[in-house]
DNA sequence: TTTGTTGTTTAAAACATCTTGAACACCCGA
DNA sequence: TCGGGTGTTCAAGATGTTTTAAACAACAAA
């Protein structure tokens, strides 16, 4: 987990970017990143979310010092999610991008695509794991319990998420909402 | 994220340990790992749980396939959080481990400390962003109410964090608490 | 003290992840 | 059709993280 350049000094500045602009970018960036998510991903939608207006990829790339390539994936990744949209203006050539307000919709969409595949994945495993036991010789009835226990604990796990992911459901699209 | 042998044959099949330990151990392990941790972490403490007795360095460097260096940082880490005892048994003198059944308080523990020390610091730095955006010319009213929905935003995600380790502080130490 | 066993530390290797930059594809207008 | 600007892909490089293995420390028994 890292830092940034105003307070830690691990990152370079930003040159291009005013440092009030830098400080916001760079902390959503370092929120998004302890989701699991890639800190460019929280650097991008804070910047389209603080300036409130579209943004083709070479501003992107010259405001947050991001290469084209990565600009592409990022924003593509931004758009699969729902918190960003793509839109052309009429009046240039160019993709812009617009910061759509829902900001716990990228937290919680993933969370729980991910969460999803795990928990199941380890369920049907402890599964296994238990008949296997039972047909092998000298199991107590003790460590079937035991492994009964960790089965409850995915089911568990995965109802702590689902209470997780609704608490996080606020948005920033409304003051309202906030407190 | 990285499956395991038995399912997705990413790994080598860990061949000291019956299937079925194998399974249970792995599947603990990519649990801990979706929570950020290391995955041999999940894998050391669903051993010892399993087994439910003592063991020592080498058995566990044995049964998981791990080197000495590994195992006594693990074990070491497992300590600190307090979810594995070290006990010396009258009989030998090698340190031995115990699983504790306090599973989340390892993930609580950790998570409090992280998201902690994250959004405090992401709040000063919201904090100074603003003041220096209300020192700038030309920055308009709403773009400092957006910079504000920020930094409700942390203090929101602060709260939510904190109704999930409350939500977690189940543990497998009893029947009754699961489901 | 010497020897053997166990535990810890750490630099480097192995591994995983992220970013870049170049090649290519696409789309318009000329 | 060409040319210029734009967008995407992906192999290679850069970066970050985890594991290993070797050196060392601590201790006990001989």
């Amino acid at each position: 987990m890292k830092g940034y350049s105003y307070r830690t000094g691990e990152h370079e500045p930003t040159t291009s970017l005013p440092l009030w602009e830098a400080l916001v970018t760079d902390a959503v960036g370092d929120v998004i990143e302890f989701w699991g998510f890639k800190r460019n991903h929280g650097r991008v939608w804070a910047l389209l979310y603080i300036r409130d207006q579209a943004m083709n990829s070479r501003q992107l790339c010259d405001s947050l010092e991001l290469s084209k390539g990565a600009v592409s994936m990022i924003t593509r990744d931004l758009e699969d999610w729902g918190i960003v949209k793509r839109v052309r203006p009429p009046e240039s050539s160019a993709w812009h991008f617009v910061a759509e307000v829902e900001f716990m919709k990228m937290i919680t969409h993933v969370l729980k695509r991910r969460e999803g595949k795990l928990i199941s994945r380890v369920q049907t495993d402890l599964d296994d794991a238990r008949r296997l036991a039972e047909e092998a010789d000298g199991t107590s009835e003790e460590t079937l319990e035991r492994i009964d226990r960790m089965r409850r604990l995915a089911g568990m796990m995965r109802q702590a998420i689902g209470i997780f992911t609704k608490t996080a459901r606020f948005d920033v699209s409304d003051t309202r909402d906030l407190l």
